[in-house]
RNA sequence: GGGUUGGUAGCUCAAUGGUAGAGCAGCGCCCUUUUAAGGCGUUGGUUGUGGGUUCGAGUCCCACCCGACCCA
């Protein structure tokens, strides 16, 4: 960060007047101020001529001489004070004059409404809260360097709406899917984040060390086998909203550290989840839109498309969905034909390494999945691509399992939960290969005391938000997504 | 990792290879109901970093740093 060397004139002015904030016996970094609530509770209790004390930042001046219009804004709104120097005095106006936009103060005043209408306060008393160094970005275009609004997420917060609208959205989203899944029974766990084998899922993970203990760590890439042994203890209905780790790439869909939902209820399958599941998405996009109908705008505001969560949604098998876009011969074809076609007639990219169940797997992805906008079930998926899944009773070839699509984009998984030890073992000696040490055994230990068939569901939390407030890029609905450090 | 693309004043943006500009913010003055207030005047730059080509580089070339988008 910038050093005093490198202060600019614009920095050196408001140092200055720091200093004559402090010569004039102020102190200009303030200390704890009563307020009537925050500026959007102080709109509400607005009634003129009572008197309110507010506290906020200057982010306009207004200046016409003797009095002097400014605005004080926090994340709940704006509300304007009007400064006259008749009312406040010679000396505090001294002071006022050494304010800065940027400036926290605090100020009690009349309520009264101008002539245009705006409600404002006349202020009486004016109070220094925190002096800012630094000018803020401009008032009317925000901030709008892309990197600077992650770096320096707080500029963006208080400079663009918009970004502050979305992240007001994520805080509901978490909100309500506790209180959806509390006033059904579920109780929220905690269970390690570090842990000496990193199991639930296939992913790369990152790599910590413990000093005392000397031994190595992985960051959770899922709570999964932590969760089941819940339902071994005893536990019907739990969840954990917490945050994963994969060290993998990073891209506008994926972030090294990112928020899941998973859940679990004994004696549930799959498609009692995916009902839960529906019932919650919906709620979700009642209380952060008002309506099952999301819009997604451009930077420009115009429309670019519209999702449709009315309920039922779609359910459809794999192999039918492939069939949709592949042709219905497609899997009588021969695995030589099948590349031909997906290369030719689907204009897909094949690479050689592929096996037949991934060059299906990408027709899939890349003519299903990324196309399909609206929600539907995926279900009856081949256990080459969910191998910890219990299989289909009537068919062993496919599992029970459903994955659900919304906006192009994978949302949430729902298994009916391999409760078989036997069955698990030779499952994850297979996923495991030689990389035995990748086993957790305690987790095999807790199931062959016995755990109850089960439902669970994982919902990612940051895709679901993209999805409810038509953000872009995930770094859009993560309030510090990871950067490289920026270097001179 | 590859391709495309971007980095200019505190912020938002301009600038055929030829004197680096504007708006906002700042500073000075005028104005007691403004709200992107207004009027007059004015300060502010190692053009991401380091090399190179050239009489001359923000602009062309090379390397590097940090982003964005697409691909693997």
């Amino acid at each position: 960060m910038a050093s005093m060397e490198d202060e600019n004139e614009l920095i050196a002015q408001r140092r200055h007047k720091l200093q004559l904030l402090e010569e004039h016996g102020v102190r200009p970094f303030g200390a704890a101020f009563e307020t009537d609530g925050n500026i959007g509770q102080l709109r509400e209790k607005f009634a003129e001529g009572a008197t309110l004390r507010a506290a906020g930042r200057i982010t306009a001046h207004r200046d016409m001489g003797k009095s002097h219009f400014v605005d004080l804004r926090d994340a709940s709104g704006r509300i304007q004070i009007y400064v006259q120097a008749k009312e406040l005095g010679p000396e505090l106006m001294q002071i006022f004059g050494l304010l800065d936009l940027g400036d926290f103060i605090g100020v009690e005043g009349t309520c009264f409404v101008t002539k245009t209408g705006e409600p404002s306060l006349k202020v009486s008393r004016l109070q220094v809260l925190a002096k800012a160094l630094r000018p803020l970005p401009e008032k009317w275009h925000g901030l709008q360097d892309v990197e600077a609004r992650y770096r320096q997420r707080y500029l963006d917060l208080l400079s663009n709406e918009r970004s502050l609208a979305v992240f007001e959205k994520r805080i509901v989203i978490l909100r309500e899917m506790r209180r959806f899944l509390e006033d059904r029974g579920f109780m929220e766990v905690e269970t390690p984040m570090l842990q000496a084998v990193a199991g639930g899922a296939a992913a790369e993970p990152f790599r910590t060390h413990h000093n005392a203990l000397g031994m190595d760590l992985y960051l959770r890439i899922a709570p999964e086998l932590y969760l089941k042994r819940l339902l071994v203890g005893g536990f019907t209905k739990v969840f954990e909203l917490n945050r994963n780790f994969r060290n993998e790439g990073i891209s506008r869909r994926h972030n090294p550290e990112f928020t899941m939902l998973e859940a679990y209820w004994a004696y549930a399958d799959f498609e009692k989840m995916a009902d839960l599941v529906e019932e919650l998405i919906c709620h979700l996009a009642q209380a952060v839109a008002g309506t099952l109908e999301i819009e997604h705008r451009d930077a420009e505001g115009q429309l670019t498309r519209t999702i449709n969560l009315t309920r039922p949604w779609r359910r459809a098998r794999y192999r039918d969905l492939v069939t949709e876009v592949a042709g219905a011969d497609w899997f009588d074809l021969t695995s030589e034909a099948r590349r031909a076609r997906a290369k030719s007639e689907l204009g897909l990219e094949i690479i050689p390494q592929l096996v037949d169940y991934e060059v299906t797997q990408h027709v899939f992805e890349k003519l299903v999945e990324e196309k399909t906008f609206d929600p539907v079930y995926v279900t009856h998926c081949p256990k080459e691509l969910v191998p910890l899944a219990k299989q289909n009773p009537d068919d062993d070839s496919l599992v029970d399992v459903y994955e659900l699509i919304i906006n192009g984009q994978e949302i949430s998984p729902g298994y009916s939960e391999l409760n078989d030890p036997v069955t698990q073992r030779r499952r994850l000696l297979e996923q495991a290969g030689e990389e035995t040490q990748k086993i957790d055994e305690e987790f095999l230990l807790a199931l062959e005391h016995g755990m109850p068939p089960a439902g669970g569901i994982g919902i990612g939390i940051d895709r679901l938000a993209m999805l409810l407030t038509g953000a872009e890029s995930i770094r859009d609905v993560i309030l510090f997504p990871l950067l490289k450090p920026r270097r001179e």
